[in-house]
DNA sequence: TAGATTGTTAATCGATTAACAATC
DNA sequence: TAGATTGTTAATCGATTAACAATC
Protein backbone atom coordinates (compact mmCIF):
# COMPACT_ATOMS: atom_id res chain seq x y z
CA UNK A 1 0.00 0.00 0.00
CA UNK A 2 2.67 2.34 -1.02
CA UNK A 3 1.54 3.95 -3.91
CA UNK A 4 -1.21 6.87 -3.39
CA UNK A 5 -4.96 5.57 -3.58
CA UNK A 6 -7.38 7.95 -5.25
CA UNK A 7 -10.28 9.15 -3.19
CA UNK A 8 -12.46 7.33 -5.84
CA UNK A 9 -11.11 3.98 -4.84
CA UNK A 10 -12.45 4.08 -1.59
CA UNK A 11 -15.98 5.81 -2.88
CA UNK A 12 -16.03 3.20 -5.09
CA UNK A 13 -15.25 0.22 -2.67
CA UNK A 14 -18.16 1.29 -0.28
CA UNK A 15 -20.49 0.88 -3.98
CA UNK A 16 -18.74 -2.74 -4.54
CA UNK A 17 -19.40 -3.64 -0.54
CA UNK A 18 -23.38 -2.75 -1.06
CA UNK A 19 -23.37 -4.86 -4.44
CA UNK A 20 -21.54 -7.60 -2.33
CA UNK A 21 -24.15 -7.71 -0.18
CA UNK A 22 -27.22 -7.24 -3.10
CA UNK A 23 -25.61 -10.47 -4.40
CA UNK A 24 -25.35 -12.65 -1.51
CA UNK A 25 -29.25 -11.96 -0.71
CA UNK A 26 -29.71 -13.34 -4.09
CA UNK A 27 -27.65 -16.57 -2.54
CA UNK A 28 -25.23 -15.97 -5.03
CA UNK A 29 -21.23 -17.38 -3.29
CA UNK A 30 -19.27 -16.18 -6.14
CA UNK A 31 -19.35 -13.36 -8.56
CA UNK A 32 -17.00 -12.18 -11.69
CA UNK A 33 -16.20 -8.51 -11.98
CA UNK A 34 -18.46 -8.17 -14.68
CA UNK A 35 -21.11 -9.22 -12.76
CA UNK A 36 -20.19 -6.39 -10.05
CA UNK A 37 -19.44 -3.68 -12.41
CA UNK A 38 -22.72 -4.19 -14.70
CA UNK A 39 -24.84 -4.10 -11.65
CA UNK A 40 -22.87 -0.64 -10.55
CA UNK A 41 -22.95 0.15 -14.14
CA UNK A 42 -18.97 0.84 -14.29
CA UNK A 43 -16.33 -1.06 -15.77
CA UNK A 44 -14.75 -4.38 -14.42
CA UNK A 45 -11.52 -3.08 -15.53
CA UNK A 46 -12.13 -0.37 -12.75
CA UNK A 47 -13.45 -2.86 -10.28
CA UNK A 48 -10.30 -4.70 -10.80
CA UNK A 49 -8.11 -1.70 -10.70
CA UNK A 50 -9.45 -0.74 -7.31
CA UNK A 51 -9.01 -3.76 -5.57
CA UNK A 52 -5.20 -4.35 -7.03
CA UNK A 53 -4.41 -1.48 -4.90
CA UNK A 54 -4.84 -4.04 -2.12
CA UNK A 55 -4.28 -6.75 -2.79
CA UNK A 56 -5.15 -9.92 -4.88
CA UNK A 57 -8.64 -11.32 -3.93
CA UNK A 58 -9.98 -12.89 -6.55
CA UNK A 59 -9.50 -16.41 -8.60
CA UNK A 60 -8.37 -16.24 -12.27
CA UNK A 61 -11.14 -18.51 -14.56
CA UNK A 62 -13.40 -17.79 -10.82
CA UNK A 63 -14.42 -14.66 -10.16
CA UNK A 64 -14.42 -13.51 -6.13
CA UNK A 65 -16.15 -15.28 -2.97
CA UNK A 66 -18.85 -13.10 -2.03
CA UNK A 67 -18.01 -13.66 1.67
CA UNK A 68 -14.14 -13.37 1.58
CA UNK A 69 -14.16 -10.25 -0.93
CA UNK A 70 -17.14 -8.68 2.08
CA UNK A 71 -14.47 -9.12 4.82
CA UNK A 72 -11.59 -8.23 2.06
CA UNK A 73 -13.45 -4.44 1.73
CA UNK A 74 -14.24 -4.23 5.06
CA UNK A 75 -11.01 -4.71 6.54
CA UNK A 76 -9.59 -1.77 3.92
CA UNK A 77 -12.45 0.30 4.86
CA UNK A 78 -12.16 0.21 8.19
CA UNK A 79 -15.42 -1.88 9.04
CA UNK A 80 -14.28 -4.63 10.68
CA UNK A 81 -14.94 -3.32 13.70
CA UNK A 82 -17.71 -0.70 15.46
CA UNK A 83 -17.36 3.57 14.84
CA UNK A 84 -19.04 5.35 17.19
CA UNK A 85 -20.36 8.70 15.95
CA UNK A 86 -22.76 11.57 17.20
CA UNK A 87 -24.88 14.31 15.18
CA UNK A 88 -24.28 17.98 16.04
CA UNK A 89 -28.19 19.32 15.15
CA UNK A 90 -31.27 17.93 15.18
CA UNK A 91 -33.64 19.37 12.59
CA UNK A 92 -35.07 17.19 10.07
CA UNK A 93 -31.78 16.36 8.67
CA UNK A 94 -30.15 15.79 11.54
CA UNK A 95 -33.16 13.80 12.67
CA UNK A 96 -32.59 11.38 8.87
CA UNK A 97 -28.91 10.70 9.43
CA UNK A 98 -30.00 9.82 12.78
CA UNK A 99 -32.04 7.03 12.43
CA UNK A 100 -30.25 6.24 8.85
CA UNK A 101 -30.63 2.36 9.14
CA UNK A 102 -27.70 2.15 6.23
CA UNK A 103 -25.04 3.16 8.91
CA UNK A 104 -25.40 0.55 11.54
CA UNK A 105 -25.28 -2.15 8.47
CA UNK A 106 -21.42 -0.80 8.01
CA UNK A 107 -20.75 -0.82 11.14
CA UNK A 108 -20.95 2.87 12.05
CA UNK A 109 -23.26 3.71 15.32
CA UNK A 110 -24.77 6.99 16.01
CA UNK A 111 -24.14 7.43 19.42
CA UNK A 112 -25.44 10.63 20.69
CA UNK A 113 -27.45 13.77 18.89
CA UNK A 114 -26.94 17.74 19.85
CA UNK A 115 -28.87 20.53 19.63
CA UNK A 116 -29.56 24.26 21.30
CA UNK A 117 -32.99 23.55 21.12
CA UNK A 118 -34.60 23.16 24.77
CA UNK A 119 -37.61 21.82 23.71
CA UNK A 120 -35.44 18.83 21.78
CA UNK A 121 -33.10 18.05 24.55
CA UNK A 122 -33.45 15.37 27.37
CA UNK A 123 -35.48 13.49 25.11
CA UNK A 124 -34.62 9.93 23.59
CA UNK A 125 -36.21 8.21 20.33
CA UNK A 126 -35.29 4.91 19.18
CA UNK A 127 -31.87 5.12 21.34
CA UNK A 128 -30.62 8.04 20.69
CA UNK A 129 -30.70 10.90 22.87
CA UNK A 130 -30.64 14.53 22.65
CA UNK A 131 -28.26 16.44 24.41
CA UNK A 132 -27.89 20.64 24.78
CA UNK A 133 -24.10 21.82 23.19
CA UNK A 134 -22.88 22.10 26.76
CA UNK A 135 -22.53 18.45 26.88
CA UNK A 136 -20.57 17.61 23.67
CA UNK A 137 -17.77 16.95 25.50
CA UNK A 138 -18.41 15.20 28.29
CA UNK A 139 -20.65 12.70 25.78
CA UNK A 140 -18.27 12.14 23.59
CA UNK A 141 -15.62 11.32 26.16
CA UNK A 142 -17.89 9.10 28.14
CA UNK A 143 -18.81 7.49 24.88
CA UNK A 144 -15.73 6.85 22.86
CA UNK A 145 -17.02 8.89 20.22
CA UNK A 146 -14.60 9.50 17.15
CA UNK A 147 -16.87 11.08 14.29
CA UNK A 148 -19.26 13.78 14.04
CA UNK A 149 -21.94 14.81 11.73
CA UNK A 150 -22.67 18.45 11.57
CA UNK A 151 -25.97 19.78 10.34
CA UNK A 152 -26.19 23.08 11.86
CA UNK A 153 -27.14 26.18 10.17
CA UNK A 154 -23.93 27.48 8.53
CA UNK A 155 -24.04 30.78 11.20
CA UNK A 156 -22.96 28.02 13.83
CA UNK A 157 -20.73 25.57 11.79
CA UNK A 158 -17.69 27.01 12.56
CA UNK A 159 -17.79 27.28 15.86
CA UNK A 160 -19.09 23.73 16.45
CA UNK A 161 -16.45 22.09 14.46
CA UNK A 162 -14.10 24.01 17.38
CA UNK A 163 -16.00 22.50 20.14
CA UNK A 164 -15.96 19.23 18.68
CA UNK A 165 -11.79 18.53 17.76
CA UNK A 166 -11.41 20.37 20.99
CA UNK A 167 -12.92 17.59 22.25
CA UNK A 168 -11.50 14.83 20.83
CA UNK A 169 -13.34 14.34 17.38
CA UNK A 170 -11.07 13.39 14.67
CA UNK A 171 -13.37 12.99 11.17
CA UNK A 172 -16.21 15.38 10.72
CA UNK A 173 -19.12 14.86 7.96
CA UNK A 174 -19.94 18.42 7.11
CA UNK A 175 -23.28 19.47 6.01
CA UNK A 176 -23.36 22.95 6.39
CA UNK A 177 -22.92 25.01 3.36
CA UNK A 178 -19.30 26.64 4.60
CA UNK A 179 -15.90 25.68 4.53
CA UNK A 180 -14.91 25.00 8.19
CA UNK A 181 -11.03 25.45 9.94
CA UNK A 182 -10.05 22.24 10.95
CA UNK A 183 -6.37 21.44 12.34
CA UNK A 184 -4.48 19.38 10.45
CA UNK A 185 -5.28 16.04 11.69
CA UNK A 186 -9.16 16.04 11.52
CA UNK A 187 -10.25 14.31 8.78
CA UNK A 188 -13.03 16.66 7.08
CA UNK A 189 -15.39 15.55 3.85
CA UNK A 190 -18.23 18.19 3.01
CA UNK A 191 -21.54 16.93 1.54
CA UNK A 192 -23.54 19.75 -0.23
CA UNK A 193 -26.99 18.98 -1.56
CA UNK A 194 -27.19 22.24 -3.38
CA UNK A 195 -23.91 22.50 -5.76
CA UNK A 196 -25.75 18.66 -6.68
CA UNK A 197 -28.78 20.26 -7.65
CA UNK A 198 -27.45 22.95 -9.40
CA UNK A 199 -25.42 20.24 -11.60
CA UNK A 200 -28.69 19.04 -12.69
CA UNK A 201 -29.81 22.64 -13.69
CA UNK A 202 -26.28 22.74 -15.53
CA UNK A 203 -26.82 20.10 -17.71
CA UNK A 204 -30.79 20.72 -18.24
CA UNK A 205 -29.82 24.27 -19.37
CA UNK A 206 -26.93 22.74 -22.01
CA UNK A 207 -29.65 20.60 -23.36
CA UNK A 208 -31.84 23.14 -24.37
CA UNK A 209 -29.13 25.22 -26.09
CA UNK A 210 -28.64 22.30 -28.43
CA UNK A 211 -32.10 21.98 -29.13
CA UNK B 1 -17.95 26.08 -25.14
CA UNK B 2 -16.45 23.44 -27.45
CA UNK B 3 -13.93 21.79 -25.09
CA UNK B 4 -15.75 19.27 -22.98
CA UNK B 5 -16.17 20.66 -19.03
CA UNK B 6 -15.31 18.59 -16.01
CA UNK B 7 -18.03 17.70 -13.46
CA UNK B 8 -15.40 19.48 -10.88
CA UNK B 9 -15.69 22.80 -12.72
CA UNK B 10 -19.78 23.06 -12.24
CA UNK B 11 -19.54 21.72 -8.88
CA UNK B 12 -16.83 24.85 -8.11
CA UNK B 13 -18.78 26.97 -9.74
CA UNK B 14 -21.75 26.59 -7.36
CA UNK B 15 -18.82 27.26 -4.28
CA UNK B 16 -17.56 30.22 -6.20
CA UNK B 17 -20.97 31.27 -6.06
CA UNK B 18 -21.34 31.04 -2.70
CA UNK B 19 -18.43 32.82 -1.74
CA UNK B 20 -19.79 35.56 -4.03
CA UNK B 21 -22.45 35.82 -1.98
CA UNK B 22 -20.41 35.75 1.25
CA UNK B 23 -18.49 39.35 -0.20
CA UNK B 24 -21.77 40.30 -1.21
CA UNK B 25 -22.52 40.50 2.05
CA UNK B 26 -19.78 42.20 3.82
CA UNK B 27 -19.71 44.76 0.98
CA UNK B 28 -17.05 43.95 -1.31
CA UNK B 29 -18.10 45.02 -4.67
CA UNK B 30 -14.37 43.92 -5.87
CA UNK B 31 -12.87 40.56 -5.66
CA UNK B 32 -9.42 38.56 -6.58
CA UNK B 33 -9.20 34.85 -7.88
CA UNK B 34 -6.98 35.25 -4.55
CA UNK B 35 -9.59 36.35 -2.12
CA UNK B 36 -12.31 33.80 -3.52
CA UNK B 37 -10.00 31.04 -3.67
CA UNK B 38 -8.70 31.59 -0.25
CA UNK B 39 -12.03 31.75 1.50
CA UNK B 40 -12.75 28.35 -0.30
CA UNK B 41 -9.08 26.70 0.55
CA UNK B 42 -8.66 26.12 -3.04
CA UNK B 43 -5.77 27.59 -5.09
CA UNK B 44 -6.57 30.58 -7.41
CA UNK B 45 -5.41 29.28 -10.51
CA UNK B 46 -8.10 26.70 -10.29
CA UNK B 47 -10.59 29.34 -10.13
CA UNK B 48 -8.97 31.09 -12.88
CA UNK B 49 -8.81 28.00 -14.84
CA UNK B 50 -12.37 27.28 -14.51
CA UNK B 51 -13.80 30.48 -15.46
CA UNK B 52 -11.63 30.41 -18.17
CA UNK B 53 -14.24 27.50 -20.00
CA UNK B 54 -16.76 29.81 -19.94
CA UNK B 55 -15.08 33.61 -20.90
CA UNK B 56 -13.70 36.24 -19.56
CA UNK B 57 -15.43 38.10 -16.24
CA UNK B 58 -12.56 39.43 -14.75
CA UNK B 59 -10.44 42.92 -15.23
CA UNK B 60 -6.47 42.30 -14.99
CA UNK B 61 -4.80 44.02 -12.30
CA UNK B 62 -8.17 44.84 -10.66
CA UNK B 63 -10.05 41.28 -9.85
CA UNK B 64 -13.95 40.54 -10.19
CA UNK B 65 -16.53 42.78 -10.06
CA UNK B 66 -18.69 40.94 -7.55
CA UNK B 67 -22.42 41.46 -9.03
CA UNK B 68 -21.11 41.02 -12.33
CA UNK B 69 -19.43 37.70 -11.96
CA UNK B 70 -22.97 36.52 -9.73
CA UNK B 71 -24.80 37.24 -12.93
CA UNK B 72 -22.17 35.48 -15.16
CA UNK B 73 -21.99 31.97 -13.47
CA UNK B 74 -26.12 32.14 -12.42
CA UNK B 75 -25.98 32.55 -16.52
CA UNK B 76 -23.63 29.56 -16.74
CA UNK B 77 -25.47 27.14 -14.27
CA UNK B 78 -29.11 27.81 -15.85
CA UNK B 79 -29.76 29.83 -12.22
CA UNK B 80 -31.32 33.16 -13.85
CA UNK B 81 -34.79 31.23 -14.17
CA UNK B 82 -36.44 29.70 -11.67
CA UNK B 83 -36.83 25.72 -11.85
CA UNK B 84 -39.58 23.46 -10.58
CA UNK B 85 -39.14 20.54 -8.48
CA UNK B 86 -40.55 17.83 -6.34
CA UNK B 87 -39.48 15.42 -3.67
CA UNK B 88 -40.92 11.94 -3.45
CA UNK B 89 -40.35 10.20 -0.29
CA UNK B 90 -41.69 12.94 2.70
CA UNK B 91 -39.28 11.09 5.43
CA UNK B 92 -36.84 12.88 7.92
CA UNK B 93 -34.69 13.46 4.54
CA UNK B 94 -37.73 14.17 2.20
CA UNK B 95 -38.88 17.09 4.07
CA UNK B 96 -35.25 18.49 5.15
CA UNK B 97 -35.03 18.85 1.60
CA UNK B 98 -38.57 19.81 0.90
CA UNK B 99 -37.93 22.85 3.56
CA UNK B 100 -34.25 23.59 2.67
CA UNK B 101 -33.57 27.27 2.23
CA UNK B 102 -30.44 26.87 0.35
CA UNK B 103 -32.31 25.67 -2.68
CA UNK B 104 -34.96 28.78 -2.97
CA UNK B 105 -32.16 31.10 -2.88
CA UNK B 106 -30.75 29.42 -6.05
CA UNK B 107 -33.85 29.31 -7.61
CA UNK B 108 -34.62 25.82 -7.25
CA UNK B 109 -38.21 25.51 -6.07
CA UNK B 110 -39.57 22.62 -4.34
CA UNK B 111 -43.57 22.73 -5.71
CA UNK B 112 -44.72 19.33 -4.14
CA UNK B 113 -43.97 16.43 -2.20
CA UNK B 114 -45.32 12.45 -2.85
CA UNK B 115 -45.49 9.78 -0.33
CA UNK B 116 -47.25 6.74 0.31
CA UNK B 117 -48.16 6.79 3.78
CA UNK B 118 -52.02 8.05 3.90
CA UNK B 119 -51.13 9.94 6.93
CA UNK B 120 -48.71 11.67 5.47
CA UNK B 121 -50.87 12.64 2.46
CA UNK B 122 -52.73 15.78 1.79
CA UNK B 123 -51.59 18.34 3.97
CA UNK B 124 -49.86 21.39 3.28
CA UNK B 125 -46.66 22.49 5.58
CA UNK B 126 -45.18 25.94 4.50
CA UNK B 127 -46.15 25.95 1.57
CA UNK B 128 -45.60 22.35 0.20
CA UNK B 129 -48.71 19.57 -0.33
CA UNK B 130 -47.92 16.53 -0.05
CA UNK B 131 -49.71 13.93 -2.47
CA UNK B 132 -50.32 10.65 -3.03
CA UNK B 133 -48.19 8.74 -5.64
CA UNK B 134 -50.51 8.28 -7.53
CA UNK B 135 -50.83 11.96 -8.51
CA UNK B 136 -47.13 12.01 -9.11
CA UNK B 137 -47.66 12.68 -13.18
CA UNK B 138 -50.73 14.73 -12.88
CA UNK B 139 -49.05 17.31 -10.43
CA UNK B 140 -45.58 17.07 -11.95
CA UNK B 141 -47.38 18.09 -15.55
CA UNK B 142 -49.97 20.83 -13.54
CA UNK B 143 -46.97 22.37 -11.52
CA UNK B 144 -44.87 22.19 -15.06
CA UNK B 145 -41.61 20.46 -12.73
CA UNK B 146 -38.85 19.33 -14.08
CA UNK B 147 -36.35 17.96 -11.29
CA UNK B 148 -36.66 15.24 -8.81
CA UNK B 149 -35.64 14.26 -5.54
CA UNK B 150 -35.80 10.57 -4.74
CA UNK B 151 -35.74 9.75 -0.87
CA UNK B 152 -37.76 6.81 -0.79
CA UNK B 153 -36.23 3.47 0.68
CA UNK B 154 -34.04 1.39 -2.10
CA UNK B 155 -36.69 -1.43 -2.82
CA UNK B 156 -39.03 1.34 -4.17
CA UNK B 157 -36.49 4.11 -5.83
CA UNK B 158 -36.81 1.94 -9.29
CA UNK B 159 -39.95 1.79 -9.80
CA UNK B 160 -40.66 5.15 -8.52
CA UNK B 161 -37.35 6.76 -10.81
CA UNK B 162 -39.65 5.03 -13.83
CA UNK B 163 -42.70 6.87 -12.65
CA UNK B 164 -41.13 10.08 -12.80
CA UNK B 165 -39.63 9.74 -16.23
CA UNK B 166 -42.71 8.55 -17.44
CA UNK B 167 -44.58 11.60 -16.34
CA UNK B 168 -41.85 14.07 -17.91
CA UNK B 169 -38.97 14.53 -15.32
CA UNK B 170 -35.94 15.64 -17.07
CA UNK B 171 -33.60 15.60 -14.19
CA UNK B 172 -33.12 13.42 -10.87
CA UNK B 173 -31.42 13.71 -7.35
CA UNK B 174 -30.89 10.10 -6.22
CA UNK B 175 -30.54 9.85 -2.37
CA UNK B 176 -31.58 6.00 -2.44
CA UNK B 177 -28.46 3.65 -2.14
CA UNK B 178 -29.67 2.32 -5.56
CA UNK B 179 -28.46 2.22 -9.31
CA UNK B 180 -31.28 3.15 -11.48
CA UNK B 181 -31.96 2.77 -14.52
CA UNK B 182 -33.28 6.02 -16.72
CA UNK B 183 -33.36 6.50 -19.98
CA UNK B 184 -29.98 8.20 -21.67
CA UNK B 185 -31.79 11.60 -21.75
CA UNK B 186 -32.45 11.52 -18.44
CA UNK B 187 -30.04 13.48 -16.44
CA UNK B 188 -29.12 11.02 -13.02
CA UNK B 189 -26.82 11.91 -9.91
CA UNK B 190 -26.63 10.07 -6.86
CA UNK B 191 -26.02 11.52 -3.39
CA UNK B 192 -25.12 8.38 -0.93
CA UNK B 193 -24.33 9.27 2.62
CA UNK B 194 -22.65 6.07 4.03
CA UNK B 195 -20.25 6.24 0.97
CA UNK B 196 -18.87 9.53 2.40
CA UNK B 197 -18.56 8.33 5.73
CA UNK B 198 -17.14 4.95 5.17
CA UNK B 199 -14.10 7.54 3.78
CA UNK B 200 -13.56 9.05 7.03
CA UNK B 201 -13.93 5.36 8.49
CA UNK B 202 -11.40 4.88 6.26
CA UNK B 203 -8.81 7.46 6.24
CA UNK B 204 -9.24 7.13 10.27
CA UNK B 205 -7.93 3.66 9.75
CA UNK B 206 -5.22 4.45 7.86
CA UNK B 207 -3.99 7.10 10.42
CA UNK B 208 -3.35 4.30 13.46
CA UNK B 209 -1.88 2.02 10.79
CA UNK B 210 0.82 4.85 10.72
CA UNK B 211 1.19 5.74 14.69
C1' DT C 1 -7.36 -29.35 -22.38
C1' DA C 2 -10.39 -25.31 -23.38
C1' DG C 3 -12.81 -21.58 -21.53
C1' DA C 4 -13.14 -18.06 -18.27
C1' DT C 5 -11.53 -14.52 -15.56
C1' DT C 6 -8.14 -12.31 -12.78
C1' DG C 7 -4.18 -9.02 -11.89
C1' DT C 8 -1.09 -5.87 -13.91
C1' DT C 9 1.25 -3.26 -17.27
C1' DA C 10 1.05 0.13 -20.85
C1' DA C 11 -1.55 3.65 -23.30
C1' DT C 12 -4.75 7.07 -23.19
C1' DC C 13 -7.28 10.52 -21.45
C1' DG C 14 -8.34 14.32 -18.49
C1' DA C 15 -7.66 17.51 -14.69
C1' DT C 16 -4.68 20.35 -11.96
C1' DT C 17 -0.75 23.23 -11.28
C1' DA C 18 2.47 26.55 -12.52
C1' DA C 19 4.31 30.14 -15.11
C1' DC C 20 3.97 34.28 -17.62
C1' DA C 21 2.53 37.50 -21.14
C1' DA C 22 -1.09 40.78 -21.46
C1' DT C 23 -3.16 44.65 -19.55
C1' DC C 24 -5.92 47.33 -16.24
C1' DT D 1 4.81 54.35 -14.70
C1' DA D 2 4.72 50.55 -11.28
C1' DG D 3 2.03 47.18 -9.12
C1' DA D 4 -1.51 43.98 -9.32
C1' DT D 5 -4.10 40.53 -11.26
C1' DT D 6 -6.24 38.24 -15.07
C1' DG D 7 -6.49 34.69 -18.89
C1' DT D 8 -4.14 31.12 -21.20
C1' DT D 9 -0.59 28.07 -22.53
C1' DA D 10 2.51 24.45 -21.29
C1' DA D 11 3.98 21.03 -17.93
C1' DT D 12 2.84 17.93 -14.60
C1' DC D 13 0.28 14.87 -12.34
C1' DG D 14 -3.18 11.39 -11.71
C1' DA D 15 -7.00 8.45 -13.00
C1' DT D 16 -9.24 5.55 -16.33
C1' DT D 17 -9.27 2.38 -20.09
C1' DA D 18 -7.63 -1.32 -22.67
C1' DA D 19 -5.03 -5.23 -23.60
C1' DC D 20 -3.02 -9.48 -22.38
C1' DA D 21 -0.19 -12.79 -19.92
C1' DA D 22 -0.97 -15.74 -16.11
C1' DT D 23 -3.64 -19.25 -14.26
C1' DC D 24 -7.74 -21.40 -12.15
Amino acid sequence: MDRKIPEETIIRLSYYLRALFYFTEENKKVVSSRQLADFLKISPHQLRKDLSYFGQFGKKGVGYSCPKLIDNIKEILGLEREWSACVVGFGNLGRALSFYKGFRDQGICIKAAFDVDKNKQNKTIKDITVYPLEKIKSIIKKQNITIAIITVPKESAKQIAKILYESGIRAILNFAPIKLDVPEEVILKDVDFTCQLTYLTYRLKLLEKED
